[in-house]
DNA sequence: CAAGTGCCTTTATC
DNA sequence: AGATAAAGGCACT
């Protein structure tokens, strides 16, 4: 099956599935090959052209966000040179609409781990837990549901090499199986009420938050605020915090509770309704050329 | 090659 | 409120 993008219409596969919002692609030759629910599946841009098997043209619109408006997307985040510089480079990179369930367990295990490390815990999450499909060649695996997860012994977590963040894993699949917490429900609330609800599982801050609300609950004014983009902020946007502010900022290891907040509602103000956006082409821009 | 640094942070404690 | 420490282990230099 294929889709084929009108120009007025940007996306950039390669820079979407690489730039750190999700982890579970994998590309061989010129196809990516992944697992999205149940199924395995493999997808391939030529130019202006999407090729796909394993799912329908109605999952690839949605899951990539093609019904994202990215040029009047631009127009609303394009406040400066920084960010024009990311916008021009990256174009056409786009957020995904991710599962909630899988994208929550990813970023509680990203939580103070580089992005390949990242991507080992949940393969082996996956091999460990998930049922294994086939595509082409490829095997493939599903990733795991709550209840499996719930079920799993810390030391079995362990192994997967989660660390410290195994024990967050099993309490919140636990939640989630009982319904203490419903995911789905979060996407009809407000930002900052679901923002409140996510951030009662354990191992859940308010970064992992952010980026569960961005990248899986249509939170697209959600503005994660990690290491990158704190140095962003710093390079960049000093001049809009108080000079001590941007003091304490530079000295200290961690970011407090507040200076988190503060740092995000600055991404909400100052670029909009879309500062998600925004957060992912300065995250990967300054990734790119630090 | 060994050792050091950094990692899309959260939580506990003072 | 704000500072500080601890928490796996892996990848990269």
């Amino acid at each position: 099956m294929k889709i084929q993008l009108s120009p007025s219409r940007p996306f950039n596969l390669d820079f979407t599935l690489c730039c750190g919002q999700t982890f579970r692609w994998e590309k061989q030759g010129d196809w990516w090959y992944g697992v999205v629910g149940q199924a395995p599946c493999k997808i391939r841009q030529t130019g202006k052209t999407l090729a796909f098997e394993g799912v329908d043209a109605g999952f690839v619109e949605n899951y990539f966000r093609l019904d994202d408006d990215l040029p009047e997307i631009f127009s609303r985040i394009n406040k400066d040179r920084n960010i024009e510089a990311a916008i021009s480079e990256f174009n056409g990179l786009r957020i995904l609409r991710q599962e909630p369930w899988e994208c929550l367990i990813s970023y509680i295990c990203a939580t103070y781990k580089s992005i390949s490390a990242i991507k080992g815990m949940l393969a082996n999450l996956s091999r460990r837990f998930g049922e294994e499909t086939r595509k082409d060649t490829q095997i493939l695996y599903t990733f795991p549901k709550p209840a499996k997860l719930a079920k799993a012994g810390l030391h079995e977590l362990l192994a997967c090499g989660l660390g410290y963040r195994a024990k967050y894993v099993s309490e919140t699949a636990k939640l989630v199986r009982e319904n203490t917490l419903d995911l789905e429900r979060l996407e009809k609330m407000a930002y900052a009420k679901a923002k409140q609800e996510l951030t009662s599982l354990p191992g859940v801050g308010p970064k992992v938050a952010d980026c569960v609300l961005l990248f899986s609950l249509e939170k697209l004014q959600a503005f994660p605020v990690d290491v990158w983009i704190r140095r962003a902020i710093l390079k960049y946007y000093a001049r809009y915090f108080p000079k001590e502010f941007v003091k304490r900022l530079s000295a200290q290891e961690s970011l407090s509770s507040s200076g988190y907040e503060k740092l995000g509602s600055f991404g909400r103000e100052y670029f909009g309704d879309y500062a998600g956006y925004a957060q992912e082409y300065l995250y990967h821009h300054e990734r790119m050329h630090h």
